[in-house]
RNA sequence: GCCGGGAUGGCGGAACUGGUAGACGCGGCGGACUCAAAAUCCGUUGGUGGAGACACUGUGAGGGUUCGAGUCCCUCUCCCGGCACCA
């Protein structure tokens, strides 16, 4: 009686050997290169979806796979343990977030064992601990050492019933979640780190990342969105006051026919006095939320101040009126607007009869009609006065010299990339560690007495944060005077925990500093996997902050990450799936039903990584199925018999067939592990194979050594991605518990030599034939083949083919 | 609204550099085994026509480039992600 598979018994025979004998646990000491694979660490959320399962699944295969090819690897694993839903549980259960998270992330750490991933647990991080945030703690203030963060005003969504800030997602329909009253905008001071210092390197640095793919680096290219334009000031009729605004066309100038200022704009706030009108209308703008995707959606709208300005150029007075799309934190709070040739202020002009100015033709002279819409492509200036005739080059050097000559304007670079605001009116997050003090402003906790603990025994109730009420944090002593002084109650954005995380993990008990030297042997990281939904703000912080840990000496890299793989989500009825939106499926049930491998087969065979999955609940059952069937067929073919030493020149054609199928499948899985991530099509591979050993009934000493060389090919090949049934089955196959240290199978490149090709013959690009040709075969010998094929015949018949083309080895297509 | 991506059988997907569309798997259908069922094994499976050989047709829609287009170009539709306080 065969052995049957039994996934619980094997999985957890696998699992307590790599425990035993360390199997992950690396350090510096090696003499083989080091390759650092690192997925984006999970929230805690309570337990594992299938998201988590997905790119842990991924990285853990690129990790096994590099280590059979010789390296030495690092997979850390860790918890970015601060955030919103602690709080949320805490609202509604009345458990306080830290007991929270620290349950929750002990219940997931098992479902990861579970599952097989090769961690060097000695590494894992979690976030919300002091040991790690005091770093961040210490960071912050070297930054603020260097200028590089600073405190101003800026608008956050605000609750009036509540009285208490609320994230965008909090905000739903424009309503608080929970109090159901409009949300407002308000301007709260707030930290901002200077990202925008960085803007020019984390752009260009973009060029020298082809480990990247180019989506991400188009999307954070257009984030920074660097432009080149002139700031130009306005000066305001009738006062000594000016206008300033920010443009990439200067060309259009002479089209200017009105100007829009923001409802917090001091021209708004000061035309407003004593005129209810205009006062209606900014409080009007002040209701909504602030998400930027809500402020471009909603209905433009604006209102004119009485106030004008003088057109630079003509003198003629331009009236400026209040828009509700216009932002007080971007640029000046003022557009000049140039309906001609400028979309939305088409839009703005039409609803409101401003008048529409044609100031650009076409280069090729072709009349412009702007009655649908404006013409907004470079071209040639006309109604400019004396700049009629110049292209867009020479007007922007033209006006930009008068200007800059005159004093009024310059040219600027101007980046869409806004500073960092880090300031988070929230409880369970990294205190910022700054005390105010009346006489001192402003002082940054000293490196002695970091870090600020965020007291865990508290009771959060969801209008505002606790610590705001906990005298023994807020009341202190200033560091610089002495005098009574008043703790920051804010904390730390915790994108600022995940900027910084990767390198952490190469010391994690560092206690002297941040990073030591163990982060230069491993850093960067060479291969980092995780949710496109990161593509641009996560990314970009932590290539931020990997420069300015470069900057305080302690790094010597520029970029965290050498390659990234961006693995799409699994979607559930279209949509993300995500604890927020309550449409998880629980791996653990799979996982409980057909063990691990299963699940991290299924994972990997369902879809490319890239791609997004939807998830549906077949397919698991072939997974097993197949795992069930290649332990059959170990069994199978051990109870065959003892194989003969192969002997690559005795063996027959079949024989030197499957031989050549193994070779070319090692290769194939290879290259989709290593180069291509298509873990799907390297399982597909596999199952080809193995159904050709399946059909393969030679019991011959030689036929048994080629099917043992396939077998075993088959088992080292998938144990990255079915690592216990593999360790369990290269056991059987004589090789006790090495496989976790085993190497990738070596391809033989005699194996794949083939004397007879298969020709596909194409008549006008449609095919009618194949023709078998000794492999040497040119293209006359395949033509001369091709068009003795019957069928090939019927479609040339007596005709001369006017052309023919002939790919080697693969394809003849004759021209009629 | 803006930026990025996607769409291929009943379903998940394959086709890597413009060269055989549908690999591999799921599901379906037919059969074997069984008292029966489950499990397993064998065969078959885009659509239409045909006994068959084979032909026509087919990769979200419409157009184009090419000997040849799922792949390249233009226009459009729908879906997904991001938009700075979800992580």
């Amino acid at each position: 009686m065969e052995e049957a598979y039994r996934p619980a018994a094997v999985e957890q025979a696998a699992q307590s050997h790599w425990a035993v004998a360390r199997s992950f646990e690396v350090d510096e000491q090696s003499d083989r290169q080091k390759f650092y694979c690192l997925t984006m660490f999970p929230y805690p959320s309570g337990r594992l979806h299938m998201g988590h399962v997905r790119v842990f699944t991924i990285s853990d295969v690129i990790a096994r796979h590099r280590r059979m090819q010789g390296y030495n690897v690092l997979q850390p694993m860790g918890w970015d343990a601060f955030g919103m839903p602690a709080e949320n549980a805490a609202i509604e259960r009345g458990v306080p977030p830290a007991k929270w998270t620290y349950e929750n992330i002990d219940y997931m750490r098992g479902q990861l064992q579970r599952l097989g991933y090769g961690y060097d647990w000695r590494r894992e991080l979690t976030t919300c601990r002091p040991e790690y945030y005091r770093w961040e703690q210490w960071l912050f203030t070297k930054m603020f050492e260097r200028g590089l963060v600073y405190r101003k005003n800026s608008v956050v969504n605000w609750d009036p019933v509540d009285q208490t800030v609320l994230a965008n997602e909090q905000v739903i329909d424009g309503r608080g979640w929970r109090s159901g009253a409009l949300v407002e905008r308000r301007e709260i001071p707030q930290w901002f780190m200077k990202i925008t210092d960085y803007a020019d390197e984390l752009l260009e640095a973009l060029d020298r990342l082809p480990g990247w793919p180019e989506a991400v680096k188009t999307m954070q290219r257009n984030w920074i969105g660097r432009s080149e334009g002139l700031e130009l000031a306005f000066d305001v009729a009738d006062s000594d006051q000016q206008l300033s605004v920010y443009t990439t066309r200067p060309d259009t100038l002479y089209g200017v026919t009105y100007m829009a200022v923001a409802a917090e704009h001091p021209l708004a706030v000061a035309a407003a006095a004593g005129k209810p009108d205009i006062e209606a209308f900014l409080q009007e703008c002040r209701q909504g939320q602030a998400a930027e995707a809500a402020m471009e959606t909603m209905e433009k709208k604006g209102m004119p101040l009485g106030v004008d300005v003088i057109h630079p150029l003509t003198g003629d007075r331009v009236p400026v009126w209040v828009a509700n799309f216009v932002l007080m934190g971007y640029g000046t709070g003022a557009v000049m607007a140039v309906p001609g040739h400028d979309q939305r202020d088409w839009e703005f002009a039409t609803r409101y009869g401003l008048p529409i100015r044609q100031v650009i033709g076409a280069s090729d002279g072709s009349t412009v009609d702007l009655s649908n819409g404006a013409y907004t492509e470079h071209g040639v200036l006309v109604n400019s006065g004396e700049h009629d005739g110049l292209d867009f080059q020479q007007a922007f050097d033209a006006l930009a010299a008068h200007f800059e000559a005159q004093g009024r304007g310059r040219r600027r670079v101007n980046f869409r990339l806004r500073d960092w605001g880090v300031s988070r009116q929230r409880y369970w997050g990294t205190p910022i560690p700054i005390i105010y003090c009346d006489d001192c402003g402003a002082v940054p906790v000293p490196e002695a007495d970091l870090p600020v603990r965020l007291p865990e025994d508290v009771a959060v109730t969801g209008a505002g944060s606790p610590l705001k009420s906990m005298p023994e944090f807020v009341d202190c002593a200033c560091p610089k005077c002495g005098k009574p002084a008043k703790r920051e109650t804010d904390t730390f954005d915790t994108f600022v925990e995940s900027s910084w995380y990767f390198a952490r993990y190469a010391c994690p008990d560092a206690d002297q500093a941040m990073l030591d030297a163990r982060a230069d042997y491993w850093m960067p990281v060479d291969q980092y996997t995780g949710g496109i939904e990161h593509a641009i703000l996560h990314l970009l912080y932590s290539r931020f902050f990997q420069r300015v840990m470069r900057d305080v000496g302690l790094s010597r890299h520029d970029e965290p990450f050498t390659n990234l793989l961006t693995q799409g989500m699994v979607l559930k009825d279209g949509s993300k799936m995500s604890k927020s939106r309550g449409n998880t499926v629980d791996p653990q049930a799979l996982v409980e039903e057909y063990g691990a491998d299963t699940v991290r087969l299924f994972m990997m065979f369902a879809a490319p990584p890239e791609q997004a999955l939807e998830w549906s609940d077949d397919g698991v059952q072939g997974a097993f199925r197949f795992l069930r069937r290649l332990w059959r067929q170990v069994m199978a073919h051990l109870a065959a018999g003892e194989p003969a030493k192969l002997d690559t020149d005795s063996l027959d054609e079949p024989q030197r067939a499957l031989r050549r199928l193994t070779h070319m499948t090692i290769a194939k899985v290879g290259d989709d592990l290593a180069r291509r991530h298509s873990f799907n099509t390297a399982v597909a591979a596999v199952m080809e194979l193995s159904n050709a050993v399946n059909r393969f009934e030679d019991t011959s000493g030689q036929g048994l050594a080629v099917q043992r060389e396939a077998i075993e090919a088959m088992v080292l090949m998938l144990s990255p991605i079915v690592p216990h049934i593999c360790h369990a089955l290269w056991q059987r196959l004589g090789h006790g518990d090495g496989l976790v240290e085993a190497a990738w199978p070596a391809l033989d490149e005699s194996a794949l030599a083939q004397d007879r090709l298969q020709i596909v013959v194409q008549v006008n690009g449609k095919l009618r034939g194949r023709v078998a040709v000794d492999a040497d075969a040119g293209q006359p010998d395949v033509l001369a083949l091709a068009l003795a094929e019957p069928n090939v015949q019927r479609f040339v018949a007596e005709q001369t083919p006017r052309k023919v083309i002939y790919v080697p080895g693969k394809l003849l297509n004759i021209v009629i």
